[in-house]
RNA sequence: GCGCCCGUAGCUCAACGGAUAGAGCAUCUGACUACGGAUCAGAAGGUUUGGGGUUCGAAUCCCUACGGGCGCGCCA
């Protein structure tokens, strides 16, 4: 920001002759990969050098003079092609560990998206079974991605569509009718333990469920199994940290008349027309590869039609940024939600998002684990919690970006959890706090007033500052990427910085030893620490223990 | 056939068009009478699938070939 205005005061006085349509937006500073490259980087006057009319270098050299001016700057260099490698002083560095400890759990929260009103909706199972692995990374990321945008001003509401329309329902019923009566489940049913056991639960409530007609009792074990599987459901993503602020039912789309609503608007705007009897929407108007098929021509409405109410239900609560979170094999779903958002007059680039997150390739027994609900091959959201924990579940679904796909050695995970990064991060922050247990014994206290920030000098300490600095950037864009798993490798680093700044940088006195301000000022470092830490891992919703 | 995603160390994966492509695991060598060793220091490991292009600069953007995953219903 400052060097914003640094860039402003120079083409101001003429020093640099750059036309205000060729300026850039923003000055991006990151932290250079290599000390040796101080402590913040620019490569703006790469950026300026064309503009300008001038060698890159020539125009770096003209900005140095005047970002040393900069209080808190101890020094600029022009480096290689062009880059402004930018060092701070010792103290201007240290007095963030001081701002970190005094804004506590509010270190961190950005500005980025302040204000808007935003919508996740993800998994988005089916009543029909419990939840696999698939959907599990789909809670984590979603969770995590959902708290990342509030840390980034966001107003989000966490939301789960409930699939329990159409005919899998039914097959769904069907199953469960046939189990309850010690018969197969039909070819296209539902099968696995859990149905004879969502049956035999049924029938010692309900007998009198036996003596209805064939059709009476699907529907009767339809909506108990329905009722039972939505609350496992419930219950098992609740046991996994993440909570939604509503479970929208598709049924409830025609209950309340929200698919009239939606067909009407759809009609307003022109979109609508009608084809060999059924009732299409021109998606093709929009990138669509193909229109799609509202209302058939025996009068069902399609699948495609609760989604489109859905949307349009979603932007009359008020959002203004619908985020769907879909599995790869759904990756044709697409092109036609965006539609479906033109269609409504809305503009696909800023009212609605898809993320695509790939599949889970699990491997057991050096064999891959292939997930089949129907055939009731599946290893479900709480067998992976209870082999490796929540945090553990969670951090290693999160580390990742959701676009690669992702190989789970199930053996591995349960074998060497010890080998998790989750630990390392974890462990650093159980760490500090038994050393914060430990000053207090001592009756050292973590004081702001008297802090020398002058003292953290060290390289290590420095490593450590830098780090801690990062924080509020890497927020601001896991939000705007909506790539939650930067917080988990920021934290990676910043665990790593702090072991290497306590090998060398000893905290506490010893012994006899008096107490100085060095320790003091080292002490108030690790409580920054502590609590970056903390409030990262929150923001993937892992624990930060106390002890481990 | 058409479309989307992916291809980076032995394995699992990072890297907002930036500087010498990085971690973990596995392998090898060091550091503990411990402010918590679940740690640290170091070694080894790469033609970023191949080939073109764009520019000051490409793992990243464009084209192309190859390889892998997924999808293309008046199903849900």
């Amino acid at each position: 920001m400052a060097l914003m205005s640094v860039l402003d005061a120079v083409i101001a006085s003429g020093e640099l002759v750059v036309p205000q349509e060729r300026r850039p937006q923003s000055v991006t500073i990151e932290r250079p990969k290599s000390a040796e490259h101080g402590d913040y980087a620019t490569n703006v006057a790469m950026q300026l050098a064309k503009p300008a009319g001038m060698p890159p270098r020539d125009v770096a050299a003209i900005l140095a003079t005047h970002i040393k001016e900069i209080p808190g700057i101890a020094g600029v260099d022009v480096a290689g092609p062009g880059f402004l490698n930018i060092t701070l002083d010792a103290a201007a560095q240290g007095e963030l560990a001081r701002t970190i400890v005094r804004d506590g759990p509010r270190y961190g929260r950005v500005q980025a998206m302040q204000g808007l009103r935003v919508n996740v909706e993800f998994i988005s199972a089916n009543p029909t079974g419990p939840l696999h692995l698939g959907h599990t990374r789909w809670a984590a990321v979603g969770d995590a991605l959902a708290r990342v945008l509030e840390a980034a001003g966001a107003e989000v509401t966490r939301e789960f569509y409930i699939n329990d329309r159409g005919v899998q329902m039914d097959r769904f019923g069907e199953s469960i009718r046939e189990a309850a009566h010690g018969r197969p489940a039909p070819q296209d049913g539902y099968h696995g333990g859990y149905i004879t056991d969502l049956a035999a639960a049924i029938v010692a409530d309900h007998p009198e469920y036996l003596e209805l007609s064939d059709d009476e009792q699907l529907v009767a074990f339809r909506e108990a199994g329905y009722a039972r599987q939505l609350k496992e459901q419930q219950d098992v993503l609740a046991l996994f940290r993440t909570e939604f602020d509503v479970w929208y039912s598709e049924r409830s789309l025609y209950e309340t008349g929200a698919v009239e609503r939606g067909l009407q608007k759809l009609r307003e705007s022109g979109h609508v027309f009608e084809r060999d009897g059924a009732l299409w929407l021109r998606t093709t108007d929009f990138d669509d590869d193909k229109d799609r098929v509202l209302v058939k021509s025996d009068g069902e409405t399609t699948y495609f039609a609760s989604d489109t109410a859905y949307y349009v239900d979603k932007r009359a609560r008020g959002f203004d940024l619908s985020i769907y979170l879909l599995g790869a094999d759904h990756h044709g779903y697409v092109n036609r939600l965006r539609a479906i958002a033109a269609c409504a007059g809305d503009d696909p680039d800023t009212n609605i998002e898809v993320l695509i997150g790939q599949l889970v390739k699990m491997y057991r027994g050096g064999e891959e684990v292939r997930l089949s609900k129907r055939r009731g091959d599946i290893v479900a959201l709480e067998d992976l919690v209870d082999e490796v924990g929540v945090d553990a579940a969670r951090y290693s679904l999160t580390r990742y970006p959701v676009d690669s796909p992702l190989t789970l050695d199930l053996d591995l995970l349960v074998r060497q959890t010890n080998d998790n990064p989750v630990f390392y991060v974890q462990y650093a922050h159980a760490r500090i706090a038994s050393l914060l247990r430990n000053a207090s014994d001592l009756g050292i206290a973590v004081d702001l007033e008297a802090f020398d920030p002058a003292l953290l000098s060290h390289d290590r300490e420095g490593d450590l500052l830098g780090a801690l600095g990062e924080f509020p950037r890497v927020v601001a864009s896991a939000a705007e990427l909506r790539e939650p798993h930067r917080v988990a490798r920021y934290l990676e680093e910043l665990a790593t910085a702090y072991h290497k700044f306590y090998d060398v940088c000893r905290v506490l006195p010893r012994g006899d030893e008096q107490t100085t301000d060095v320790h003091r000022a080292r002490l108030v470092l690790c409580a920054a620490t502590r609590q970056v830490l903390a409030n990262g891992l929150q923001l993937l919703g892992v624990t930060a223990p106390e002890r481990m």
